[in-house]
RNA sequence: GCGGGAGUAACUCAGUUGGUAGAGUGCAACCUUGCCAAGGUUGAUGUCGCGGGUUCGAAUCCCGUCUCCCGCUCCA
C-alpha cells in the first residue's frame, strides 16, 4: 500500500462509502470508466436533489427574483460575445526536454522586451503591428507587442516552429533552446453538431456555464414576469468544461452541475448589492450546517475580463481549500457583448433620471456537485462508542437522501406489521426506509452511516400503550412518542432543526 | 500532458520462486435476538481493470491501454 497522508486516506474513505452505500458511482464503471465523470446513485440522487431544492427556494422565496431552465445547446455566436471561443481554447506547448507545458499567450507575455522586438522583426510583423496601431514600430509597448505577436504566432504553427528552430523561444523553466513543440489547441468547450452531417457549419457547444442563458433571456424574462432592475434571474443546470485534468472525486469534472443566479442592478448600486450577495450566499452555507471554521472567503487576486469584483468561498476539502461558490461583479460586460452581437437593444430605462442604461450583473455561481461533495466531506465523522468505531454521516436534515428509518425491534409479536404501517404512513411526506434485517443496533449504525436523522422503532411497549421510540442520529438519544404523533414530530424537528427533543 | 503510487468479490485487503484465487466485512435465506453493528446455520457473487505478448501454464513476467489518488501543469 502506498504511504498516504490522512487526508487522503480519509478522501478514500468517503469515495468508498458514496459508492457502498449508494451515493456516487464511477460513470461507465462495467467499461472501465469514463474519466471525469459521476453517476449520482440513489441516495446521492436524493441528497443532490435536496440540495438544489434548498438553493432554489432560499433564492426564488423572494419577490425580486425569478427562475429559467435554459436549453444546454445555445447559438454559437453567443460564445463568441461571451469571449469564450476566444478565452476559452488556449494553444499549449510542451518542452521536450524538462516535461513543462505552457500557454503560448503566457509564454510571451513573460518575455523581455529585447527577446519580443527580435521576434517581431524575425516574423516580420513590425511594421504592419507599427501600422495597425497607427504608431511608430518603438512607441510599441511590451504589451502590445507580446499580445500582437500571440495573435500572429497562435493562427501560424509554421510561424511559431520557425522561431524555436531559430533560437528565438527557449522553454522559460530549463532554459534550453529548441525543445518547445508546436502549440497544440486545447478548445475547453465541447463541440457537437446539429444534425447528422458533421462539419464546421453546424458546429455547437454544450455551455461551459449556465450564466448566458440567463443574459440571452433577460428580456424575455423583464417583459413575461414584469420585473425591473433590481432584480435577479437564477437556474439549475449542467455545464460542461473539457477540462485538461479532472481532480479530486466530484471536484473537477468535465461534466458539473451550478446553481447560478445573476442580479441585475443600476450601475453605482453594483458594489452594494455584491456585497449583500456575497453576505446572503455565505450565510446560506452556514444554515445547511457548514461551520465557518471550514469556510473562507478568498477575493480574486487576478480578476476575470469581464470582472470588476470577485471572490471564492471556499470549502476545506480533505486535499484543501477548494472554490464551491463564486460570486462576481460581472458589469455590464455581458450584456453589452450580447448587445454588440446580437444587435439588439439590453439597455433598460431609469424612470427617475429618463435615462438609458446596461444593466451591471452580480453573479453568484454555486458549484452543485461541489458543495455535494463538500457536505458529504463536512458531514463524515467516526467516533468511538462503547469501544466501537461508528461512522456517522452527519448531514442537516434537510440534505439527508432519509429522513426516518422504521425499525420492528425484533420481528415477531406483530411489531414488524405496524413498524410497515407507519412507514407508508410517514413515506407520503418524507423519504423513508424500512428495515428489519439483524439487530436494532446493527440497524441505528446502518442509517448513521447514510445521515439518517430520525430512528422510530417499533417494541412491545408500542403494543400494548402505542407509543414508539425515536431516536436521534447525532446524539443518538431516544425519546418516547405516541405513535400517532410521530409524523409531525419528525417533520417539525426537520423544518427547524435546532428544536431541542 | 509529464512524473510518482495504486487497481484481485459490493467494501477493505491477502495471494510465496509463474501451477486457472482466499480472508474479514457486507449481501441473501432461516434460526436466534427486546435498544446501539460483527450470535448460529446455510448460501450466492470474481472478465484478478482492459488488450496483447512470453510460457505447457500468467493475478504473478513483458508491452500497450483505461481508471483512481498525489505532485507539476492547467483551471477565461
Amino acid at each position: 500500500m502506498a504511504q498516504q497522508s490522512p487526508s487522503q486516506a480519509l478522501q478514500e474513505k468517503i469515495v468508498s462509502l458514496a459508492k457502498r452505500r449508494g451515493f456516487v458511482f464511477q460513470s461507465s464503471e462495467i467499461y472501465g470508466g469514463l474519466n471525469g465523470c459521476w453517476d449520482y446513485g440513489p441516495l446521492g440522487v436524493e441528497m443532490l436533489r435536496n440540495l438544489k431544492e434548498a438553493w432554489w427556494r432560499s433564492m426564488t422565496e423572494r419577490s425580486d427574483m425569478e427562475g429559467i431552465d435554459a436549453s444546454i445547446l445555445m447559438h454559437p455566436r453567443v460564445w463568441e460575445a461571451s469571449g469564450h471561443i476566444q478565452n476559452f481554447s488556449d494553444p499549449m506547448v510542451d518542452c521536450r526536454e524538462c516535461k513543462s507545458r505552457y500557454r503560448v499567450d503566457h509564454l510571451f507575455a513573460e518575455m523581455n522586451e529585447k527577446r519580443l522586438r527580435n521576434i517581431a522583426k524575425a516574423a516580420n510583423i513590425e511594421s504592419a503591428l507599427a501600422k495597425t496601431m497607427n504608431m511608430e514600430s518603438k512607441d510599441v509597448t511590451k504589451e502590445q507587442l507580446a499580445e500582437i505577436i500571440v495573435g500572429t504566432v497562435e493562427k501560424n504553427d509554421a510561424l511559431f516552429q520557425s522561431l524555436v528552430e531559430q533560437e528565438l523561444i527557449p522553454c522559460p523553466n530549463c532554459g534550453r533552446s529548441k525543445s518547445l513543440t508546436a502549440p497544440k489547441n486545447f478548445n475547453l468547450m465541447f463541440e457537437t453538431h446539429i444534425g447528422p452531417v458533421k462539419d464546421d457549419s453546424n458546429a455547437v457547444y454544450l455551455r461551459p456555464e449556465t450564466a448566458q442563458g440567463i443574459f440571452v433571456n433577460v428580456l424575455n424574462v423583464m417583459q413575461s414576469s414584469r420585473q425591473r432592475v433590481p432584480f435577479g434571474i437564477c437556474q439549475i443546470g449542467k455545464s460542461f468544461r473539457n477540462e485538461i485534468n479532472t481532480k479530486n472525486f466530484l471536484f473537477r469534472t468535465r461534466e458539473f452541475e451550478q446553481m447560478e443566479m445573476q442580479f441585475f442592478c443600476k450601475p453605482g448600486t453594483d458594489d452594494k448589492f455584491f456585497d449583500d450577495w456575497r453576505e446572503t450566499r455565505w450565510n446560506w452555507w452556514l444554515s445547511l450546517g457548514m461551520p465557518e471554521s471550514k469556510l473562507r472567503f478568498k477575493p480574486h487576486e487576478k480578476l476575470a475580463h469581464y470582472a470588476k469584483a470577485a471572490g471564492d468561498i471556499e470549502f476545506e476539502f480533505p486535499f484543501g481549500f477548494g472554490e464551491v461558490e463564486g460570486i462576481h461583479n460581472r458589469t455590464d460586460f455581458d450584456l453589452s457583448r450580447h448587445q454588440e452581437f446580437s444587435g439588439k437593444n439590453l439597455q433598460v430605462h431609469d424612470e427617475e433620471t429618463k435615462e438609458k442604461y446596461t444593466p451591471f450583473v452580480v453573479e453568484t455561481a454555486a458549484g452543485a456537485s461541489r458543495g455535494f461533495m463538500a457536505f458529504l466531506c463536512n458531514g463524515y465523522e467516526e467516533e468511538t462508542v462503547n469501544g466501537e468505531m461508528r461512522v456517522v454521516m452527519r448531514l442537516h436534515p434537510h440534505l439527508a437522501p432519509v429522513k426516518a428509518a422504521v425499525l420492528p425491534l425484533v420481528n415477531k409479536d406483530g411489531m414488524p406489521e405496524i413498524a410497515e404501517k407507519l412507514e407508508r404512513d410517514l413515506r407520503k411526506s418524507m423519504k423513508t426506509f424500512y428495515d428489519d434485517s439483524g439487530a436494532v443496533g446493527r440497524r441505528y449504525r446502518r442509517q448513521d452511516e447514510i445521515g439518517t436523522p430520525f430512528c422510530v422503532t417499533i417494541d412491545s411497549d408500542t403494543l400494548t400503550d402505542q407509543t414508539v421510540t425515536i431516536r436521534e442520529r447525532d446524539s443518538m438519544q431516544q425519546i418516547r412518542l405516541p405513535l400517532d404523533g410521530v409524523r409531525n414530530y419528525i417533520s417539525e424537528r426537520i423544518q427547524n432543526p435546532s428544536l431541542s427533543a
